[in-house]
DNA sequence: ACCTGAACACCGTTCAAGT
DNA sequence: ACCTGAACACCGTTCAAGT
């Protein structure tokens, strides 16, 4: 990668965290790197390009987080903390991810991680591509369902929702619970636990000899 | 909503449906509707809120699934497979979901049945938000997966991805599993059970006096 | 090799004007 | 009450031209 790819990458990250993903314009980048609009795309081709080399980036970023950790459960809870705190440092993860098909370099690396995870923990091999879709797609979910605010308003009396004119047997049952301030770590955290539930069933004793 | 909304409403989903949700545009759509970009404001008020009405209209397709299913089984699983089937009616359906906060009136309708299910399960008043929302995200991840084309890659040597250098040992292991084609139907049946173990680990029998 | 400037076909939205 | 037309400040991208 060249230094002014790299610059542009720079550029087009920078705006989207202090401004979001949408103001990302070619025109926007190549005002913050201090070049024309046109001068952009012989280094990187087209917006398209530049957004998937801002996924590749992310990816990036989260590798480092994935070395440490002994154990395979240190290992999948570090990875998705990473994963979820990325999201917070650029609340456009989620989007990108979700909406580009995306196989870069790095982001292999990442899965290849999670593969070798569910392996040690005992997951048989012909369930490990599922339940690592199963777990990244949750983790993902969950980080992009609180940058975007899906969860903010869920309570059918909440700033943006007016009750629908039927009844709503679950709310009502609910309703003690639902005017709860929720804990957003505490509740990723509790998530983590329950997909754990899910590894376990599925893990075997590794083999007839046990190392 | 009056007659003039709803097919100014009707004539963007049929564009998002057509051309993909980046073409919905006020000028597209007033086009088809057959008048002036500058029309339609008196009756959606800005494109924003257009969008917010198409999230409803998608809530209000999937009440109809809700009413049938006798079990809390087969209210949960006709639930996730008929939001999975709009996803596919409606590829934009994911990345509206996630990306708009919204707590339109039917969309509450929906929550409020996946409430009534868990709760009928037996799990426990206080961790039944929580479990609608891990449920939730995993169902729209997945479908947005599907339909964005996050799953179709994840070979690397996928058409577009190229090995990094470094090894990749879980790939290496998995290699048979990873060349076999998927069966996306299968995997979320797969992933729907695997779900149905967390919620059963949760359960308690309903109390000390049965209903 | 790298960048510029003008141009093209698009956006959402405001505002004054028409009927 | 409902719609139009012109205008403003934006988009991504092409193409010919400059150094």
């Amino acid at each position: 990668m060249t230094d002014r790819k790299q610059e542009i990458l720079a550029a087009a990250v920078a705006i989207a965290d202090e401004l979001g993903l949408d103001a990302v314009s070619m025109r926007s980048v190549a005002e913050r790197v201090g070049v024309t609009p046109m001068a952009l795309y012989p280094h990187i081709g087209s917006k398209s390009a530049l957004l998937d080399a801002m996924l590749e980036h992310l990816a990036g970023e989260l590798l480092p987080a994935v070395a440490a950790g002994d154990s395979w459960r240190e290992q999948l809870y570090g990875l998705a903390y990473a994963a979820r705190e990325m999201s917070r440092r650029h609340p456009w993860a989620g989007i990108l991810i979700f909406a580009r098909p995306s196989v870069a370099g790095d982001a292999v690396r990442v899965t290849d991680v999670v593969y070798q995870g569910l392996l040690e923990a005992g997951v048989p091999e012909p369930e490990v591509p599922r339940l690592e879709r199963l777990i990244s797609t949750f983790v993902v979910g969950y980080a992009l369902s609180e940058t975007a605010g899906r969860f903010g308003t869920r309570d059918p009396r909440g700033t943006r929702g007016q009750l629908p004119d039927v009844p709503l047997p679950g709310h009502a049952r609910l309703q003690r619970w639902l005017e709860e301030k929720r804990d957003w770590d505490e509740e990723f955290a509790a998530d983590l636990r329950d997909l754990e539930l899910i590894i376990e069933a599925k893990a075997q004793p590794p083999g007839g000899d046990d190392h």
